[in-house]
DNA sequence: ACCCAGGGGCAAG
DNA sequence: CTTGCCCATGGG
């Protein structure tokens, strides 16, 4: 199909998603996984996407073709280092992805670097969720399957402290008790309560499930990338802002689609092609008495080679 | 308001 | 192989 300003490689790899596996199919490098229970295949030529399985319109409504990102660049006109990281950024979209698929998602993510919410999302997949024809990309399993596998057995899947989490939402999703649709008519601020009551989510990871799923294009989640990025638009020597401080600065400053501008903003220096003034040193004295061993087994070579980060 | 557990891959030594 | 690093949430 022909699609509008696009770039499938850099929208699949800024972190927003983390289940697409690069492959060489339909005559030469692309992706394939799957968009909901549809196992879709993709490659980019140029303005022509080529696709195997699912339909032009499931992908214009996935990779959020309706957004005008000519319109999206011209919001932050004035603001000359996102106009840069915008222009640089070309063809890279927000999508709109799965609500359950992309909440559980991020509930994986706080303290986890894209690479390995891939390997937990693969997991998960693998063990409790529907193989798909065509993909080797299991669809992303229903809630019920969380919630009936038990805590335990979530952990197996090496989601550490986030299988408590995972499963007790799993758990009220799977009741009845939460539902994710209920959300799409409230107000964002609503919204991000709702989901703030969820365990596993806080106000970082509910804005990552705003932005990406449920399209709230002007919410700005804050990782400590982002903050170091908003804390270098001030003047030195201002006066140090909480998270929620940064987020609100952040969302004044970038203007009504400030998810987006932070997702160039947040791509351009993940790639160190926007210049940080401090990495930030930590003088963190470390009493370590112990010493360990433990070695697993194997690394997956054809794990998206994204680096980085989560969120976003 | 402050402090810190907790987990596994990965880069560096 | 060993060590340090990464970093959101939740609970003390």
């Amino acid at each position: 199909m022909e699609c509008p300003e696009f770039d499938l490689v850099m929208t699949l790899g800024s972190g927003q998603t983390f289940h697409w596996r690069p492959v060489n199919a339909l005559g030469g490098e692309g992706f394939t996984g799957c968009i909901g229970s549809t196992s879709v295949t993709l490659r980019q030529e140029g303005s022509r996407l080529l696709y195997r399985g699912g339909s032009p319109e499931l992908l214009s409504r996935y990779f959020a073709f309706d957004h005008d990102l000519e319109a999206i660049r011209s919001s932050c006109a004035g603001h000359p280092v996102s106009q840069s990281a915008s222009l640089a950024c070309r063809g890279l979209r927000v999508m709109r992805q799965p609500l359950w698929e992309c909440l559980a998602s991020f509930i994986l993510s706080p303290m986890k670097q894209v690479a390995h919410i891939s390997q937990m999302s693969l997991a998960l997949r693998s063990a409790y969720g529907t193989p798909l024809k065509d993909t080797p990309v299991p669809a992303f399993p229903e809630a019920g399957s969380l919630a009936e596998a038990g805590v335990e057995e979530l952990r197996k899947c090496g989601l550490g402290f986030r299988a408590k989490s995972l499963h007790a939402t799993a758990s009220l999703v799977a009741s009845g008790e939460f539902d994710p649709e209920s959300l799409l008519m409230m107000s964002t601020g609503e919204a991000r309560a709702e989901l703030c009551k969820l365990p596993g989510i806080g106000r970082k990871v509910a804005n990552c499930i705003l932005l990406f799923a449920y399209e709230r294009l002007e919410v700005v989640p804050v990782d400590v990338w982002v903050a170091r990025i908003l804390g270098s638009f001030r003047k030195p020597g201002s006066r140090k802002m909480t998270l929620e401080q940064l987020e609100i600065y952040g969302e004044r400053q970038l203007g009504p689609y400030a998810g987006y501008i932070q997702q160039y903003l947040f791509h351009q220096a993940r790639t160190g092609e926007l210049k940080l003034p401090k990495p930030k040193s930590k003088p963190k004295p470390k009493p370590k008495p112990k010493a360990s061993r433990k070695k697993m087994g194997g690394t997956n070579p054809s794990l998206p080679i994204v680096g980085g980060k989560t969120f976003l």
